[in-house]
RNA sequence: GCAAGGGUGCCCGAGCGGCCAAAGGGGGAGGACUUAAGAUCCUCUGGUGUAGGCCUUCGAGGGUUCGAAUCCCUUCCCUUGCACCA
């Protein structure tokens, strides 16, 4: 049924082509949201991205401007390239994950083992749910970034980076195979996947004619070096470094080592060493220059670093553990002769930190129980140490230069300076290991040497960038200060690839462009894309592009002037980007690259003006994950609910920027409260005698106050959802529209039980509300509220409707505070009923006289609970002649002042009387309202306060 | 570790100096309707009180203020990001 009306809704705002948007003279309103990489199928979470900028257009429309929302697929990049393979190879996981949580078709899926074909299918896929999501998207824009017309896009924004000087070449080190040649993703690993890659210092200590390299983490120790460590059983080697700064010097590292630093360093092998006879030589230390022996250990990897290791004994668990293992191993001393030196070696403290002594590597080892240095537990102790050293420790006071500093800062200032000196050099390591390609080999760090890069470290462009940003709208706020440390903290960033599907660069024709890289400023090709998908490619040279975009003159733009021209026109017309929409992973990235490029390239008037930050999705409070199989597809979301309920669920749960959670209970709650709107709508026609028109609701003037009341609910959450709205708060903004104003009217729906149904106030009142409330949950339920509209008599479309304008004037204070008074007094009648044990045969209300008013007004212009000023003024204005009164008055006005907003005077006893008829069917009794105290037996008439008045049970 | 955000009633979540015992939803209890179930509607859902009140609560501790869930300080805990990947 709702599935019948969705889908005619769809086809008619497709055939009245109402959202395919042309320039015009109505104020434009450009927004866009991240385009999606369709690797697999859409789900719920993707469904609430795209329904934020939908909900947005659709309002914006309605508030008169004229809005362009388009979308396209971003197919670029190399997961695809995995995904297919698997499926090519048959892999049993993603022929599971495939056919059971993305739903493709068992017949379709072997398609799949072609990369192109996961991005076609997938991206019909998204569009056909976009549908019937019912998003209003201009489907004329609609490209992929394989698109040939966009790859002229793409080639036109590298050469025009390029050719300022913004993509330069230089080295980088990236995960790679030795056998395959290539460079390796998470995706391609058989074990090691998210291993980080580290940067280590490489200690030079020479001895003789020859350099023993240590790698290390924490250059700052080399202040208490004791020692160097062989391990005996590895195999060394010898050999001579090519190039760098290095060049000439022998190394002695372990052929392990070599395996992986020769991908980072030209390096000849010369020679086998046998760590043997290095053992017990002297090797010296390159910055105290004093002599330090050569021990042996045997938990010193051979793969990690350089196979050689030099010793800190105070800081480094496994070298303090190692030289007690040693100090006991007679034997071992015995057979290299290093009685003495190892007798003499001891821990030289380097490092302060609070609740350690001296040797922090001692305690502990003593704490954790560690017996030798071949312990697992080594491995966890040194991590702990290495952390809090890191984070709270200090270099002792004693050495120059860098004593009593943090660790953390004299790391990097030690490591620079060692650098400079030549005493150290640089190489790379994996974190952890191992990290083995799917072809079963060992992978390495390789420093690729002719990658391509962005400058996104030049300062001058990070100054732009920023600027950029702090011209931007960021939503929600606190994530501009993340966006500004971001802009400066991005590096180089390395933007060419060698597999994935892409765009070449246009100067190196062996690299691809970086997926994350082609999608910068295509926003910017939207505004014009509906031009171009027919075009052939050929004639999209770059002196067309830079006509277009920067209004640059050549003769060699290939087609006719006026069509340019048109094009240019548009482009000048969209842009710049009113709102950008895009997940909070993509901060440090996508969207900080988007600003970047948009300075490089657009004069300031074309960059973009707001950016909206989204959360991410849960399921039943469980993270949401395609590979977990942890999710729902939109697809069947909205065969289950409808795509109403679904966009309705997905606004209302949470803010954009906020986590929501898929939780199926409230998703069938937010399906109940459509259904009572579209009863509640039969109920006004109803109430209208079965003739409703919308368009044409007789004016009448509203008087009794419960009509004014609901009047004034109904314009005050227009306006809290209308405010709401216009900074994307839709959670906020569908609280008001529909769960708020629901509430509301409920109670006024029982409130006028009382009166004769056929009254023409009430008629009146239902009538605009409802005209009212269908207008503005339009953008959240458009199909609905199309249906809606329509059956009552509204005009063409409620999507072109115009959004409804909220008056302030009918937010009435007083009216809102009548409709309180009269529901607070019900309240406490029954409450004090419920207390008392006898009958009650009458209710009598007494009022406040006009004196306790004064006093309320005089509190309220002090603005505190100050007593004693209050009497000053009371009794210099004279206002009653009882002081003792006043005083006892003045004393309940403070405390009562502090829970009760003051609006000024009422008048209560028309307000009561206006509404004396329900008081007594909510209480059950007759009441009276009295305007003095001539009849008040048990004196109660003196607790009458002002908002409050007093109450008597007989 | 660094950076950002956050800890609110049974659960999710609003509130961000006084209309706050704290919106709204979910769950639970009771009632109306119904042959019954469901849906819908109403009431209650911290404690207590024989006159509309009082007491205790918003991670913990301290402070500012006539007044703090809201502001400041300290502390504990949680979530996310830290890159060559969309």
């Amino acid at each position: 049924m709702s599935e019948n009306i969705e889908k005619k809704w769809q086809k008619k705002w497709q055939d009245a082509k109402l959202f395919e948007s042309d320039p015009n003279d109505k104020e434009k309103l450009y927004i866009t949201v991240a385009f999606p990489y369709p690797s697999g199928a859409m789900h719920v979470g993707h469904g609430r991205t795209y329904t934020v900028p939908d909900v947005y257009a659709r309002f914006k429309r309605m508030e008169g401007y004229n809005v362009l929302f388009p979308m396209a697929w971003h197919v670029t990049g190399a997961p695809v390239i995995g995904i297919a393979d698997r499926i090519q190879r048959k892999d049993p996981w993603t022929l599971d994950l495939y056919e059971n949580v993305h739903k493709v078709p068992k017949d379709k899926l072997p398609e799949l083992a072609d990369p192109i074909n996961i991005v076609k299918y997938f991206s019909t896929e998204y569009h056909n749910v976009m549908n019937k999501m019912g998003y209003s998207i201009d489907w004329r824009r609609e490209f992929r970034t394989i698109d040939p017309t966009y790859q002229k896009f793409v080639t036109w924004q590298a050469n025009t980076l390029y050719k300022k000087g913004l993509i330069k070449q230089g080295e980088h080190p990236v995960k790679y195979c030795p056998h395959d040649k290539n460079p390796v993703g998470d995706h391609d690993l058989l074990e090691g996947e998210g291993v980080g890659v580290n940067e280590l210092t490489l200690l030079k200590f020479k001895c003789d004619d020859i350099i023993l390299v240590t790698a290390t983490l924490r250059p700052e120790t080399i202040f208490g070096a004791t020692n160097l460590w062989l391990n005996p059983e590895v195999h060394y080697i010898l050999v001579e470094v090519e190039k760098g700064q290095s060049k000439g010097e022998k190394w002695v590292m372990s052929d392990d080592s070599y395996y992986n630093i020769s991908n980072q360093k030209e390096l000849k092998i010369i020679k086998d060493i046998n760590p043997e006879e290095l053992i017990g030589k002297m090797v010296e230390n390159p910055l105290s220059h004093e002599k330090l022996p050569i021990f042996p250990a045997s938990f010193v990897s051979s793969e990690y670093g350089s196979g050689v290791v030099f010793s800190e004994p105070a800081d480094a668990p496994a070298d303090y553990i190692a030289l007690q293992d040693l100090k006991q191993n007679k034997e071992l001393i015995k057979k290299y002769d290093i009685e003495k030196v190892v007798e003499d070696t001891e821990p030289i403290n380097v490092v302060t930190v609070k609740g350690y002594g001296d040797i922090p590597a001692k305690e502990i080892i003593e704490k954790l129980q560690i017996t030798n240095q071949d312990d697992p537990k080594v491995h966890d102790a040194t991590e702990e140490l290495y952390k809090t050293e890191h984070s709270k420790g200090y270099l002792s006071e004693r050495f120059p230069k860098y004593g009593g500093k943090k660790v953390a800062y004299v790391r990097d200032e030690v490591k620079k300076d060692l650098i400079e000196e030549n005493i150290a050099d640089i190489i790379y390591d994996f974190a952890e290991r191992p990290v083995i390609c799917r072809c079963g080999n060992r992978c390495v760090v390789k420093i690729m040497d002719d990658q391509w890069f962005m400058k996104y470290s030049d300062e001058e462009w990070t100054k732009k960038a920023k600027e950029c940003l702090e011209g931007e709208t960021v939503i929600p706020e606190e994530i501009k200060s993340n966006f500004d440390y971001y802009l400066g903290w991005l590096q180089d960033w390395a933007c060419s690839r060698r597999v994935g599907l892409g765009t070449r660069v246009p100067w190196d024709k062996k690299w691809l462009i970086e997926p994350l890289t082609d999608s910068t400023i295509y926003m910017s090709y939207y505004t014009i894309a509906k031009y171009l998908r027919n075009m052939d490619p050929e004639l999209l040279n770059d002196a067309f592009f830079n006509k277009v975009f920067l209004d640059i003159d050549s003769d060699d733009i290939k087609i006719e002037p006026e069509l340019v021209d048109k094009i240019q026109k548009e482009f000048n017309y969209w842009y710049p980007l009113d709102w950008r929409l895009s997940a909070k992973d993509l901060v440090g990235n996508h969207l900080s690259f988007l600003m970047f490029a948009h300075t490089a390239i657009f004069p300031k008037e074309k960059w973009p003006k707001g950016t909206v930050v989204f959360g991410m999705g849960l399921l039943e409070g469980n993270k949401m994950s395609s590979s977990k199989g942890n999710v729902i597809l939109l697809d069947d979301a909205i065969n289950e609910y409808s795509a109403d309920v679904v966009r309705l669920f997905l606004m209302s749960s949470a803010e954009p920027w906020q986590d929501f959670d898929w939780r199926e209970k409230e998703v069938k709650g937010t399906q109940r409260r459509l259904q009572w709107f579209r009863e509640f709508a039969a109920k006004v026609e109803q109430v209208n005698g079965g003739n409703l028109n919308l368009t044409n609701i007789p004016e009448i003037e509203v008087k009794s106050n419960i009509n004014k009341w609901m009047i004034a609910k109904l314009n005050q959450h227009i306006k809290n959802s209308t405010e709401a709205l216009e900074v994307f708060q839709t959670r906020k903004a569908s609280q008001e529209a529909l769960f708020l104003l629901k509430k509301d009217v409920d109670h006024y729906m029982y409130r006028i039980q009382h009166i004769n149904n056929d009254d023409e106030e009430v008629k009146y009142v239902l009538s605009i509300l409802l005209k009212n409330w269908i207008k503005i949950l339009a953008p959240f339920t458009p199909h609905t509220c199309e249906e809606l509209w329509n059956k009552y008599g509204g005009e063409g479309f409620v999507s072109e409707a115009s959004w409804p304008e909220y008056d302030d004037s009918l937010i009435d204070e007083e009216i809102e505070k009548s409709e309180e008074l009269i529901q607070n007094l019900v309240k406490d009648i029954n409450e004090i009923k419920k207390m008392v044990d006898n009958d009650v045969n009458k209710i009598h209300i007494y009022l406040a006289p006009q004196w306790k008013w004064d006093l309320y007004k005089i509190a309220d212009e002090i603005g505190k609970p100050d007593i004693g000023q209050m009497m000053g003024r009371a009794i210099k204005a004279d206002i009653y002649s009882d002081k003792k009164e006043i005083a006892n008055t003045a004393k309940k006005i403070s405390r009562e002042m502090t829970k009760t907003k003051y609006i000024g005077k009422i008048d209560e006893a028309a307000i009561l009387n206006d509404s004396k008829a329900y008081i007594e069917e909510e209480c059950g009794n007759e009441v009276i309202i009295h305007t003095d105290d001539s009849y008040d037996p048990q004196n109660k008439a003196r607790n009458a306060m002002p908002y409050k008045p007093a109450i008597f049970l007989e």
